[in-house]
DNA sequence: CTGAAAGCGCTTACAG
DNA sequence: CTGAAAGCGCTTACAG
């Protein structure tokens, strides 16, 4: 049986108020029962128990992160700075990997209600009944999920554009675009926004693909997208898997890369676990997960914080341009 | 203000032990009774408070998970396989992300014994003193932390063998051992043991650069290793970034793979993130994750169970082997 | 079947 | 400075 805190108060011969003084620190204690209490402690080697302590103080130390899935180098990433971030805050990040079931998803929100964590950092590809969200501590990352959840992006729009417009300056005459939908409203429409307006601008014809996401589908998409258009110069590919696939499918069309096709992804988060070095948009995960963590502290201790907020983007300059 | 299980009650018109009785189920509760309870629990959308019900019954329902780090191939899956199994058991995640620094690992032990988790998985390349672990319900991966933690780890050294006998068999002539060396006793070592012993038993010749891993060293190692040993036709490399080093400096050193080199990998969790097809052993991580919960459950529930299980990898043939 | 009470192990006013 | 007491919100014997 565990020590408890009236065991060391009875060992020490002093009252539990005066073990849990020195137990807090900063409190005023004398020195002589200090060193009582600090004896009886280690002599029964007391461990405070934070159960208790949480009921007490109705609080946890603990937020939640929801992500579909950990093993993809965009979340992954982003979950070691995460952690990372709310352990400077004294806090510890709860995992859950939804796996995009739309059940493990709510069953977090049932988890805050019922106080397992103070608050919670969503990566969602799901709807959800915004006014659920609305009584709780709750940041988004790329997603506008109800008025009252602030969210964090990058600049999706602008870092599109400019990558398009990089395409274009190496001397692309021909840009696709090809990607894979959410299944919900998200910023990363975006993306495919600024494509077309990049190719209005310059007056250059438009060539996408970009369908709903089934996942494991992108190579079915990218044999299409090179049949569909086979004498493209440029792409533009939008996200991670989407860009492997193209790649691939690229050098199986017989394209040489730069040669012949340039070709620019979004999300290089992948490139360090892959061989290829591409280049791409580089999304600034670590701020992002900064500030994610930081807005959620602020939710937590009741201010008010900045609806949206958005980190800029970087283009890594790889080998898949000229 | 949060509705309490006595508001409930108040609101019902029956006494709190018959809210808990209908919250938790399974008791008999008189039917008018059971309708008013939760009647009141909607009008006063109740939750129950985990915290209170946790320390009432001095179990959290969370288990902790540390590891190195999230963002690795290897351990990403790890992650998302624990995380899914301990789900079916009724248990939350709690994420550890030691980012290697020996504190963080600490501090996790301190989390157990304050009670914050039931248990943990310990994935881990530090030393730590075997005694801390003694009290606790530990499982370790791959690593013999104390007498009294049991650990989950592959046939490192069946499957090493395996591999080397196929290189052998495709008609290499010289192998060579490539691999950073973990800063502990860990069944990781017994890959070297294998090579070795194969070499001996063909009456092979051992070329090996296998040194004390620091992270990020590993294409310095790379090009040494080729420097060495120039005229390799067969390599075993064993790890992740380790296999990926070699490959690029394989290439860069003129070889054509597999025609004048063959390799394999050990560890082939991160061919799915990268181009690469390698021909590599890889590791059973969803069963190693099934069976480290498993194991941890027993032990949380006061069950004796092995102290060491054994799942057996597989050699994936992909195009870097004839 | 059901209510009143005890108790999980803390922290924090409240007196002294 | 310090002890005794109340209370955080539950669950579970214990009577009835």
């Amino acid at each position: 049986m565990a020590a408890t805190i009236s065991d060391v108060a009875k060992c020490a011969g002093v009252g539990i108020g005066t073990v849990s003084r020195v137990l807090n620190g900063g409190k005023s204690v004398k020195d002589d029962k200090q060193q009582a209490v600090m004896r009886a402690m280690r002599e029964l080697n007391y461990k405070p128990n934070s159960m208790a302590k949480r009921l007490r103080e109705q609080k946890n130390g603990v937020i939640a992160l929801m992500v579909p899935v950990v093993n993809h180098p965009f979340f992954a990433q982003f979950i070691d700075c995460v952690d990372q971030e709310a352990d400077k805050f004294g806090y510890s990040t709860l995992l859950v990997a939804s796996q995009q079931h739309a059940e493990r998803e709510n069953k977090i929100l049932d988890r805050i209600g019922r106080r397992e964590v103070d608050g919670a950092i969503f990566v969602t590809h799901h709807n959800h009944a915004s006014e659920r969200f609305d009584s709780y501590p709750i940041v988004s990352v790329d997603r506008h999920l109800s008025e009252n959840v602030p969210y964090i992006t990058s600049d999706n729009y602008e870092a599109t554009k400019r990558a398009i417009e990089y395409l274009i300056e190496r001397g692309c005459k021909k840009i696709g675009y090809i990607g894979t939908k959410p299944l919900v409203e998200s910023e990363v429409l975006l993306r495919e926004k600024a494509y077309r307006d990049a190719m209005r601008e310059h007056g250059m014809t438009e060539y996408i693909v970009n369908e709903v996401a089934v996942h494991g589908d992108e190579t079915k998409l990218a044999d299409k997208f090179f049949e569909s258009f086979a004498d493209l110069d440029g792409v533009f590919a939008s996200g991670y898997s989407t860009a492997q696939c193209a790649y691939k499918a690229a050098v199986q069309a017989g394209k040489s890369i730069p040669e012949n096709l340039q070709m620019i992804a979004y999300d290089g988060s992948f490139t360090q676990w892959s061989g290829l070095s591409m280049t791409c948009v580089q999304q600034p995960i670590e701020q992002m997960a900064k500030s994610a963590v930081k807005i959620l502290m602020e939710r937590i201790n009741g201010k008010t914080v900045a609806a949206r907020t958005v980190h800029e983007s970087s283009l890594i300059i790889g080998n898949t341009t000229k």
